[in-house]
DNA sequence: CGCTGTGTTGAATGCCGTCAACGTCGGTGG
DNA sequence: CCACCGACGTTGACGGCATTCAACACAGCG
């Protein structure tokens, strides 16, 4: 049996009673996923949704003509592969560790239970969903409206918003990251990402290694991503 | 008293029993809205949801620097406007009647009764959310891989497909339309819209007038979206 | 010690946005 | 009924940004 301390601290969760996280966790089962592997794939048929427990998970979609895109990153603590609450049979994207990972498994059968006998739950996943539509919604906006340049200045911020480790340099994403996923977040090649990334290092903005990128200066990449045509109405 | 024959027969409504859809519409008011009028604001204090009972409704989103882009047509039957059950408080976007419109509007506070007494139609507008983050996750992709005839091709072809009307010469969009219009749909220019559409109609693919598109050629056109850079792999 | 994945940088091409001018349709009011 | 005006649409010319093509550098690993 798993502990409830595990997930007791979740914003998610944080509405639960004791007794409610229990529920919850009866029925789950954890696994560890090494750096780099599928936890599910694209296409597959969706037999169960899942929680990150430790981690960073890579959502990458992929496109007939083999270009691929990552939809997101999952962040401790976070629903993903949901499909069952979206009503779909397969999932539309795979999951890929970008560390290892530790993640919470539950059966789809498992869904409509909790979804009677833990409403939070339920409603904690719409919530996540609804988020997501959100977001997804506010970067179709951006790959229509904006530059490479402020596309990539925006992925890199809301990285390191929502994945960031601080040092003493400044903030650093706290998972491997290499320019070809960067391109990869904002629609564009890695060639240019390199050129952008290389260009911020003199100015000061960026540092970082190999997969190593680090936020020096958050105001002054801020007002990259707002520059241009401000106002022109 | 609005008559349930008004609902029974759009599918989001085709598994509830005739006390359900009674309870459904208590609560629910009808409007009119002239073309051209906004049904809700963008920005604006979420207090109803609603459904298009008959017309043609534009979801339309405004950047800080003024650019306007369309998130989505809504047909006859959808609901829209369902920021309550994302949890948001606000509508992250306008919506425009395209032309005539008549509405059903609930007050939010309606939510959590139906959503307790009416289980499938809260069901209803979670898969409305879940089909929606699908639609926008393939935008993106579609907006970071595909070239701008690419994407102008398949905005025209889910147009039809979901708003289509058969004419002789082919499948006509069933509102007034506008390259401005399609231009906000695929990011790019009205320039550029009007330049594909005139080739196109000189290659027998579409036509049209003035606020008019019709799709001649639905086989040709969905190469012309498939087109380019096939299997790069 | 070679190989693979990653990153950098230069040069050239081309798509498509921008600027500009004009044409056309439809509604409105005299 | 006709003249006018604004919204919509078309087409040409130009130029810039980002991709594409190419070559090289470097690190980690077996």
């Amino acid at each position: 049996m798993l502990d409830r301390s595990l997930i007791a601290g979740l914003p998610a969760f944080a509405a639960m009673s004791d007794d409610e996280l229990g529920l919850v966790l009866r029925g789950a089962r954890s696994s560890r996923h090494p750096r780099n592997s599928e936890i599910f794939s694209q296409g597959q048929e969706a037999a169960s949704f899942f929680l990150l427990l430790s981690g960073h998970v890579r959502v990458v979609q992929t496109t007939p003509s083999g270009e691929q895109l990552i939809a997101r990153y999952i962040n401790e603590g976070e629903l993903f592969g949901i499909a069952v609450a979206m009503g779909r049979e397969s999932y539309p994207a795979a999951a890929v560790a970008a560390v290892d990972c530790i993640v919470l498994t539950w059966a789809n059968s498992e869904w409509t239970r909790l979804q009677a006998a833990v409403p939070a739950f339920a409603a904690a996943a719409y919530q996540t969903i609804g988020a997501r539509l959100q977001e997804t919604q506010e970067r179709v906006v951006e790959m229509a409206t904006e530059q490479v340049d402020q596309r990539v200045a925006q992925a890199l911020l809301r990285l390191v918003e929502r994945s960031g480790r601080k040092t003493d340099a400044g903030v650093e994403i706290d998972f491997p990251i290499t320019r070809q996923n960067i391109a990869e977040m904002t629609g564009t090649t890695l060639h240019t990402v390199s050129r952008l990334l290389s260009a911020w290092q003199v100015d000061g903005l960026v540092g970082g290694s190999r997969q190593k990128v680090t936020v020096t200066d958050p105001q002054g990449l801020q007002l990259l991503a707002e520059n241009r045509r401000q106002r022109s109405d």
